[in-house]
DNA sequence: GTTGAAATTAGTACGAA
DNA sequence: TTCGTACTAATTTCAAC
């Protein structure tokens, strides 16, 4: 229900092919951005505002899914409401070649919201929605820490969340600053006018790469 | 329309109360979980899955709503099927006295989904997805080095999402591994038997506290 | 890919337990 | 409060164009 496939991989259709499966037009894009604001529209409403016939929105709301560019629908609750007031962030350094024990014991953890693996000085950022700071506290000591495959824990937490998007698009850039500035090609920047050394980027740490292989 | 209120509050009810303005029983847990899975099931489905009237349930469901325990629904997007492949971490240091700065140029770039308020080392961190690495690398050194709030940034790519949970609710606890292992009090956790001192907690840095508040 | 008409389902209102 | 039912409105499906 809630693992995803290594590197958000979709499950290879029936004819074996990977790559592209559904051509994505601008009404495709168009339909998930309606989507995405409210997952409760109904598709007649939806084809309304994307100005399509009803039955063409019908089909491509189950090519769509069926094709999984809509992975799912789901609805936005307040944790704090909810009684989970604390958020903490946890990088996770992990042990070499015990990917698959981490991700096992992941799976156990409920109050886990979100999970990558980064480059960087950590190896996974965890994500968790807690009642309170002892919660955040205890899972960090008593429980990842008795997790063989956890090398070392760094816990910051969140003091508020500015902003949350239900999932950018790429037709988001064009209400973007961006968009159409100059006809500058993008593969092509002009070298930056900024004060550079304090954009760092941090690769991945020793052994990253080998480390996703055993663990996929 | 994806900008959060400072601490992630409601507004105010018309009786200027900020309390809790809706007390959760189990049934409204119980709706919560089966529309965090499933956002377009009709109310009349979910009346049966949760065990209540069709009446009730149309209540309930609106009462919900109208509290702001459920925020919104949405459409969980692939966003490598949409054309944006690629996701980053950036994690922002933030100038003294510019935080009002910072969040009205966050709410322009709309290839940002998620921004949070941190303690720790950085100030904030952003999750951005775009269609390759040179475009992240053209969005912190080009965009995010012009904003003088920012001060320095630091980018983590991610390689892998091994999970998302659509949101984490305290139910989610009874299916844990904690649930009732023992009677121990939550207050006073035993002295944990693990290797400590490799669970580091990064409290706020100097001045976060102030910045905050000028940043609301 | 569109339109329109039939069948189904959703949403509302109300009285009773 | 919650439930059950009846009523109204809307949606989905299916057909022909």
């Amino acid at each position: 229900m809630v693992e995803m496939s290594p590197h958000g991989g979709r499950p290879a259709d029936p004819s074996g092919r990977i790559g592209i499966g559904l051509e994505l037009d601008n009404t495709h894009l168009k339909i998930l951005e309606v989507l995405r604001e409210n997952g409760r529209i109904s598709v007649a409403a939806l084809a309304e505002r994307v100005g399509i016939s009803r039955a063409n929105a019908y089909t491509r709301f189950e090519a769509l899914r069926a094709d999984g560019a809509i992975k799912r629908f789901t609805a936005e609750i307040d944790h704090v409401r909810a009684g989970l007031g604390i958020t903490a962030l946890v990088f996770v350094t992990v042990r070499q070649q015990m990917w698959k024990q981490f991700r096992a014991e992941l799976a156990r953890m409920p109050e886990v919201e979100y999970c990558a693996i980064t480059t960087g000085q950590h190896d996974a950022m965890i994500q968790v929605r807690m009642a309170d700071v002892a919660a955040v506290h205890r899972l960090v000591t008593e429980r990842m820490a008795n997790i063989p495959a956890v090398k070392a824990t760094e816990t910051v937490f969140i003091l508020d969340e500015v902003l949350r998007r239900p999932y950018v698009l790429p037709t988001d850039r064009d209400g973007g600053r961006d968009a159409g500035r100059t006809g500058r090609r993008p593969a092509a920047p002009e070298p930056a006018e900024v004060p550079l050394g304090k954009m760092r980027f941090v690769g991945a740490a020793e052994g990253r790469a080998a480390l996703r292989k055993e663990g996929g």
